[in-house]
DNA sequence: TTATATATTGAACATTGTTTAATTATTGAA
DNA sequence: TTCAATAATTAAACAATGTTCAATATATAA
């Protein structure tokens, strides 16, 4: 009999509901402004419903931290044809600069929010986070091995990278750009990632 | 008569009391674990009394916010006899690392936090966190002009560096760093600010 | 059909920021 | 000193939050 099956898929149907909606209201109403009420009322559920699907609230956000990871790496995925390491390098730049500000709420609730990663305890659950870093940062290692990018400290090169990019981000995601006008921070941040990667690498091979 | 006098400063005795209060039980419990009824209880005042010298939460917040600034300021004025820009860019760079992992809560209300650069409309607020900015910017300019960094375009420069600085900061106190092993994390920082004034500026003046 | 297991509900709880009417303390003039 | 006016403080209440739980409805298996 298949009925236990069923009633997996159909929990399981009724899991994704309640994250695609979650993330709906959030991209709708600021990822504060959503309660665990404004979710159950939008799938016509009572909010103790939630909580037979999800053990709490942080749970349904770390479900779509997840999902972005998983977003943010078949992204990634889209560089595997690159050859030359320093071209992967700097059109990586562009694609995580893109994604973070074309998909806020996620890269928020990925990169920055409190309350997320504290909760995350068991090792695998930063395997998704983990394998994207890693793609970076065996990018950057072809370079150092290549000669393109002159320091032998893969890690420290790598995590000097990300923080780059990511401040930038985060900076501007958070609202910490008043000095300059709105309409310049695009090209002031197109600027940046050429300014990094013509200085760090090409000029450093030589 | 200098009643009047003696209330004001007996208001700003408290205001400062009621700030002082705030940040200690930021730094004791966390930032999101402090309720207004926790400060006036510390305080031995009623919840509903700290509502007459601050409008709401978020201006106690902001009040710590620019103290911070204040601070982080404070640290960069160190740096007026430092003649040679580039000198005076590694140094900042540390100086501003140093800062944002000894004063975690400070710095997170000033460059991370949610909620608070929304809440500023008034421009003469951003004067103080500006002020930083342009001590930085005029820095970058002056490796500019003197050769040390070949690249035309200070905003982008400067908002780069800022951000690189920033997003390895923000990435260590919001806990995202769990790649690499806690006790690693200070001398990958190190190796990566190394590396980029090593590469980014010296480099590139030949 | 009936008993058992499951899903769902709505009310309740504690905690939050905030408001407000009532109370208490302080002040300046008579 | 006394007393009215001003200011400061309080306690109670409000609405909204996440969460729990006993009661109810539904679906399943015998």
């Amino acid at each position: 009999m298949g009925t236990e099956d069923r009633k997996e898929r159909e929990k399981e149907q009724m899991r994704q509901l309640i994250i695609k909606t979650a993330m709906q209201l959030f991209i709708e109403k600021g990822m504060d402004n959503v309660s665990i009420r404004a979710i159950a009322e939008k799938i016509e559920y009572s909010p103790g419903s939630i909580y037979s699907y999800f053990k709490d609230k942080g749970e349904i956000i770390h479900a779509i931290h997840t999902e972005g990871f998983e977003k943010l790496y078949a992204l990634q995925k889209t560089l595997d044809g690159v050859e030359n390491p320093v071209e992967k390098l700097a059109q990586m730049g562009r694609l995580y600069m893109k994604f973070a500000l074309e998909n806020r709420d996620y890269y928020d609730l990925m990169f920055i929010a409190k309350g997320v990663a504290e909760k995350i305890t068991e090792k695998q659950e930063w395997e998704v986070g983990n394998r994207s870093y890693d793609y970076l940062r065996e990018t950057v290692k072809a370079c150092i091995e290549q000669g393109y990018i002159n320091d032998p400290n893969v890690d420290a090169v790598t995590f000097g990278i990300w923080g780059f990019v990511h401040g930038m981000a985060a900076l501007i995601i958070r609202g910490r750009c008043a000095m300059m006008p709105e309409e310049f921070i695009e090209q002031t941040v197109a600027g940046s990632l050429r300014f990094m990667y013509t200085h760090l690498i090409t000029n450093s091979k030589s």
